[in-house]
DNA sequence: CGAGGCCTTGACCGCGGTCAATGCCCGTGG
DNA sequence: CCACGGGCATTGACCGCGGTCAAGGCCTCG
């Protein structure tokens, strides 16, 4: 399939791996379209499956006294996994969801964990990718800490500003861990 | 070592690994010995080494606009690592201390990454250890993100009661994210 | 016994939450 | 083509959680 290529690139950058294991790996892709908006995984269900962006916006969330909270999006070469569920074996109370017409490459994780045993070089290519996403929860786990609502709205600002521009607010600002309301006054009083 | 053997079995039930990885493994442990408040790692320092704790209690800890915070507390068994600065090859701006006397073992951790390439169940157990940290901290971050200080005190107090009566209650406030003057409110509410 | 660290308590305040009204944009059907 | 309805964003009024500052009690240790 051609449009695994930029995201197999994107792996070879951060761990090379055998051509074998390549095709190995290869096999195990799909790739799938989503239309704005359609559910790619429902709540409730186990995770079984790892995904790749390869285009177009993702997003995790699930449910909190009725009210949706975005935990994390996905733009492209991104993994979306709900690591709880799928490291823990029980049922995720998370949603995965497209926000705008999006190609996703899906591999099945038991398949994949499998393949660990045969090719070295994949199980470190995913530990690595692990890894970075651990970091990542880290640093937001340290902003949400102890950052105000406006000094996380500026930061992310700076470091994803597309994502305030094609992203409805209303999930921006869940993300934020602030209310719609909340982050529409912050973006008015600096105007 | 003897002092090891807790931690080794610890590891036998997340992933057996051969004999051989075991005791290349055990040739880069130290097992180092620590007083009440001693200084494990400096803030600083780029994290070269993997801790484990043998026995006592660490932390995790950063300075926030001269406050200190705490990340994370290390119980028997858990894994001590400032994973941003290892992962990432930056220093750290944390720092790791010994909250009581405490046995940890160190590995420097471009020698246990090195052993990777021969043994390839030593990195499946890394990742594993490195998963179960991730799922962890995500953890975390639900809680923070979504639960008053009331909850998430309530919540600790169900999961870890002993760590309460333990470690000085302004270390507990700052990692449940709160100053001590509300945590000491909110149990002073309670009686 | 005095000094310093830790915890508690009181007074006060501001950030961010809720509720509700209003404005705006866009898709749909008459 | 316009009218209507619904979803999203903004704005105002109000409030409560948790923060800061400061004082006071209680340990422990020299």
């Amino acid at each position: 399939m051609n449009s695994l290529k930029p995201l197999f690139s994107f792996f070879q950058k951060l761990q090379p791996i055998s051509t074998q294991a390549r095709s190995d790996l290869i096999e195990l892709c799909t790739v799938i379209e989503y239309d704005k908006n359609e559910e790619i995984q429902a709540i409730g269900a186990t995770c079984k499956t790892i995904y790749f962006m390869v285009s177009g916006i993702g997003r995790i969330f699930y449910l909190k006294g009725g009210v949706e909270v975005t935990e994390y999006f996905a733009f492209p070469n991104d993994l979306i996994v709900r690591a709880e569920s799928l490291f823990t074996k029980s049922p995720s109370n998370k949603a995965i969801q497209a926000l705008e017409q999006s190609k996703v490459v899906a591999i099945p994780a038991a398949a994949l964990f499998g393949l660990f045993d045969e090719h070295h070089d994949l199980e470190r290519l995913f530990r690595l990718l692990i890894q970075n996403a651990f970091v990542e929860t880290l640093r937001r786990l340290e902003n949400i800490q102890f950052l105000t609502a406006e000094e996380r709205y500026e930061k992310l600002l700076e470091e994803k500003p597309e994502l305030i521009h094609k992203i409805p607010l209303k999930h921006v600002a869940s993300f934020l861990g602030i209310t719609q309301v909340s982050l529409s006054r912050i973006r008015g009083q600096k105007r």
